[in-house]
RNA sequence: GGGAGUUUAGCUCAGUUGGUUUAGAGCAUCUGCCUUACAAGCAGAGGGUCAUAGGUUCGAUUCCUAUAACUCCCA
């Protein structure tokens, strides 16, 4: 058979994937087995396929192939997130690209639209995923807004709002006066800007003429002032306590108070007071009961209370506000000043701190059980130091806002009475019957009086169930799925939704399960590109994943990504890692068209040398083995892949193969054949985990197989006990052919030419002769002979204690020799000075433990042998530079 | 402003309760090779005051303190 000399993934990947849905490997239901769950972070419906993806989808795929491979039921459970308002966002652009305004459809208009975009755009991601390779169970994808994950979200807030956690109150969000709706603290992006602050002037009432001057970026906000305030420490407006000022424009009165919270230093030492559009002011107004004036209209219009410019946009009105108060006599200056504006990450437009009736979540109680669990490590977090950030954020929790002011996502069921009451239920029916029952003395009410909350839920109140929901366990907590797959085993995702996600998961967990809803919490590293910055779609520096695909394989983009993302560390991308990853595969490749290249005699015997190496190459693996396994269940993934790495192409292909190699157009013998195959087998199941489609592919051209027999369900190579004497063997041949090559690679002697070569061993050691044959093919020796004296005109080095000599007149440089051995004996001299020094310690030969001073007088010793042969060598040489 | 983390070779990182040849890996670099599996390759080599300054210890990259720089989180 002919086989390419390069590999060609685009031959193989899509073939084997096709193979594998057909054949139903990735199905899993529930049996006598132990069960390996992990559930996908559901990616937004909006997203397309982005590096973190990669990342991230990758390591879960390593995880559950690698389960499955140990024998276990599997299961890899895909989804999507219906991601209330990046989708809402996305829907309004797209039908106003259409020429439909959101605000002339109904809510179920609406809806409808959302639905068929959901359908057209929503599974992309998953799609691409398949070429990554990703082995989950399409059968059981799941999306957040699906029938069961709805009304389980449904029945979460009626549950806990009987419980009495939810309740409804006035909290300071932030507004995005373009979505019309509230966003979390992570939706808001900071930008430092270029801005102003306006010094403006009030007239201190009942005085003629004193003024108290303040400092603000935002002077359109002056209409919404209760208050001014001072530090009670700053001695510069003692004179001012108890007094009143005239706001500007409006001439309100309004009084000045004394507050700690006040910056002497920033502005002018006076602050002047919001509460309805600032979030410390706020504080402060609670502090000193001011009232609040809310100015602004949801679009960032000013309202009827700002009783000026009403019906203006707040940014036309700072324009505007700044001429009236220079006017007017109040404006002082205007400074150029930096600061950090808040911007809506969906809609860009600058957020407005605004008082908002919201829907709460109390999270003490829930938090408590939920930070136990991963104090006591009953969650391991991976890397550790996630435990410390999740700690000080778990101690210093605030509830939860819940509600968005969004139509996309599961609506709140609360439904309001004419009577200024509500009722919280699963539908506008069981809302009416309760409505009667509550409130009899509403005789006539109809189900038409009863309206229910304009508000959807937050999208991570649907996704904080996601591990519980996917399987139904929150309306059939005793079904056979739930009861089987969960707890889930790894959760795969970013530092950055530890606590909005992973740590709410927890509690939900528990609150529903009574259970973890997962054993260990795998944190990835964020993408970086080149210069260090987070890779996004608005950027435009993240390559494109599935050209990456295209040109790596998706084996070689899994290897790069891996290579080197440490778990929690950052990953600066660079596209050669996927290169490297290709080039992997390529080596691979070759190593089976090396081998199915030989041909076999079933006369030939085994050489001695093959089966010193096959020896050999066994304890290796065995060796690598368990570092591949000990590494795994650190979550070191990049160094079990970077192991498995070197395994192949260091001491498999460098090594192995060109131990066993026949020579040029010679057969192999059939013993060596099979167990090379053997080794191969085994190699590839290791890989598999990391580069699915490439194994694949080689598992079934190294032998004939049954349709059935694939390497993705082919149980993992056993460990077993690991040689050390022949690889401590191995090892001093290793050292001995390096130094041969060295030489030959110094000296311009090319491999061809073959070389005489001789042994002394000292201070009465044994020869060990088991790699003689070895050394002899590698090296091309002509034969090693063992020697009693020094060999004249030879080119030498020493190894341990042991004198090599390999005679080649012309060529060998008496002064090079010399220098080399000097150097080397200038570095074993002060290596030994530092080891005789530490036993000179009178503490430490009685303080260190007994193994360790013996270790240090056994590089004592070995020093010292080595410095007398080199001793002996340097003197031979200086003799013979004499004559 | 409060908290956490990081700082080891040109780059990205290991270094597991302090001792495992005067610190390791991959990539990159340099030198020599188109050797009949692979130039997406082979063989070899160079490269580090372990951020800085103190301290504890017989011994510190490892523990403690301070300083500096960077990163993240919270406000």
């Amino acid at each position: 058979m002919e086989i390419a000399s390069k590999y060609d993934p685009s031959q193989t990947e899509d073939k084997w994937y096709k193979y594998w849905m057909e054949k139903g490997l990735f199905r899993s239901v529930p049996d006598e087995r132990e069960p390996f769950t992990i559930v996908i972070p559901p990616p937004n419906v909006t997203g397309v396929l982005h590096m973190g993806h990669i990342l991230n989808n990758t390591i879960q795929d390593v995880l559950v192939r690698r389960a499955r491979m140990q024998g276990k039921n599997a299961l890899w459970l895909p989804g999507t997130d219906h991601a209330s308002i990046a989708t809402e966002a996305k829907v309004v652009a797209k039908l106003k690209e259409d020429g439909i305004e959101k605000s002339s459809l109904t809510r179920e208009q609406f809806l409808e639209h959302a639905w068929i975009w959901k359908e057209k755009h929503g599974g992309i991601i998953l799609e691409q995923l398949k070429k990554l390779g990703a082995s989950c169970d399409w059968e059981r994808t799941k999306f957040t807004m699906d029938e069961s994950l709805y009304q389980s979200v449904i029945d979460v807030f009626i549950d806990l709002y009987n419980k009495g956690l939810i309740y409804r109150g006035v909290r300071m969000v932030n507004w995005d006066p373009s979505a019309l709706t509230a966003l979390s603290d992570e939706e808001v992006i900071y930008r430092e800007e270029n801005s102003k602050l306006y010094y403006v002037r009030y007239k201190v009432e009942g005085e003629d003429d004193q003024w108290v001057t303040i400092a603000t970026t935002r002077p359109e906000t002056i209409l919404g002032d209760t208050a001014v305030c001072v530090n009670p420490k700053d001695d510069r407006f003692r004179h001012l306590k108890g007094k009143r000022v005239l706001l500007p424009l409006l001439n309100r009165s309004i009084p000045i108070i004394e507050d700690e919270y006040v910056d002497m230093e920033f502005g002018t030492g006076c602050l002047k007071i919001t509460p309805a559009h600032d979030i410390n002011d706020y504080e402060i107004g609670i502090r000193h009961k001011l009232p609040t004036i809310d100015i602004f209209n949801p679009d960032g219009t000013l309202n009827e209370a700002a009783q000026l410019y009403v019906g203006e946009d707040r940014m036309v009105v700072r324009k505007k506000i700044t001429a009236d108060l220079d006017k007017a006599g109040n404006l002082v200056k205007i400074e150029e000043y930096k600061n950090k504006v808040g911007y809506s990450e969906r809609t860009h437009v600058p957020i407005e701190p605004k008082l908002s009736l919201q829907w709460f979540l109390k999270m003490p109680a829930l938090a408590k059980p939920a930070l136990e669990v991963v104090e006591n490590d009953t969650i391991n977090f991976h890397p550790k130091k996630f435990k410390n950030i999740y700690r000080h954020w778990m101690e210093n929790v605030r509830d939860w806002c819940i509600s968005r002011q969004l139509w996309w996502g599961q609506r709140i069921p609360v439904y309001y009475l004419p009577n200024q009451e509500m009722v919280v239920a699963k539908s506008l029916e069981e809302a009416f019957e309760k409505a009667k029952l509550q409130y009899p003395e509403l005789n006539d009410l109809k189900p038409q009086d009863l309206k229910q909350d304009e508000d959807v839920l937050d999208t991570w109140f649907s996704s904080w169930l996601w591990p519980i929901s996917v399987f139904d366990g929150i309306r059939y907590p005793e079904n056979p799925d739930i009861k089987y797959y969960y707890p889930t085993n790894d959760l795969i995702t970013a530092p950055e939704i530890l606590f909005f996600w992973v740590a709410r998961m927890i509690m939900a967990g528990i609150e529903y399960r009574g259970e973890i809803p997962f054993k260990n919490v795998y944190l990835t590293g964020i993408v970086r590109d080149k210069q260090g910055r987070k890779m996004s779609k608005s950027l435009g520096n993240s390559p494109d994943p599935i050209e990456l695909m295209n040109k790596y394989g998706a084996d070689g983009a899994r290897v790069g990504m891996l290579l080197t993302s440490p778990a929690g560390n950052d990953l600066p991308f660079d596209e050669s890692l996927c290169e490297q990853g290709r080039n992997f595969s390529n080596k691979v490749w070759n190593a089976l068209r090396l081998i199915k290249g030989w041909e076999v005699d079933n006369n030939l015997k085994q050489p001695d040398t093959s089966k010193v190496a096959v020896e050999w190459f066994d304890a290796r693996f065995n060796e690598s083995l368990k570092a591949i396994e000990d590494n795994f269940t650190k979550f070191r993934i990049s160094d079990a892949l970077m192991a498995t790495y070197k395994l192949i192409w260091d001491d498999f292909c460098s090594w192995y193969l060109e131990m066993i190699k026949p020579a040029y157009q010679q057969p192999v013998d059939a013993k060596t054949l099979q167990q090379t195959v053997g080794f191969f087998e085994k190699l590839m199941k290791i890989l598999h985990p990391f580069m699915p489609f490439l194994t694949e592919e080689i598992w079934h051209l190294l032998a004939d197989r049954d349709e059935n027999d694939c390497i993705m369900i082919a149980r993992l190579p056993e460990r077993h006990r690991i040689n050390h004497k022949v690889l401590e063997q191995f090892n001093f041949a290793k050292d001995v052919i390096i130094a041969v090559r060295g030489l030959r690679n110094e000296k311009n002697i090319p491999m061809k030419e073959q070389l005489q070569f001789f042994v002394k061993k000292n201070h009465s050691q044994q020869a060990d002769t088991t790699f003689d044959g070895l050394a002899s093919k590698l090296c091309n020796l002509a034969a090693i002979e063992y020697v009693e004296e020094k060999v004249a005109n030879a080119m030498s080095f020493v190894v341990s204690s042991t004198e090599f000599y390999i005679p080649l007149a012309g060529v060998v440089d008496l002064e090079t020799e010399l220098k080399k051995l000097e150097d080397d004996l200038v570095y074993t001299n002060n290596f030994l000075n530092s080891v005789v020094k530490k036993l000179g310690n009178e503490r430490f030969v009685s303080g260190a433990p007994v193994a360790v001073v013996d270790l240090e007088r056994k590089k004592q010793a070995d020093a010292e042998n080595k410095i007398k042969v080199l001793e002996e060598q340097i003197a031979n040489l200086k003799s013979l530079t004499k004559s």
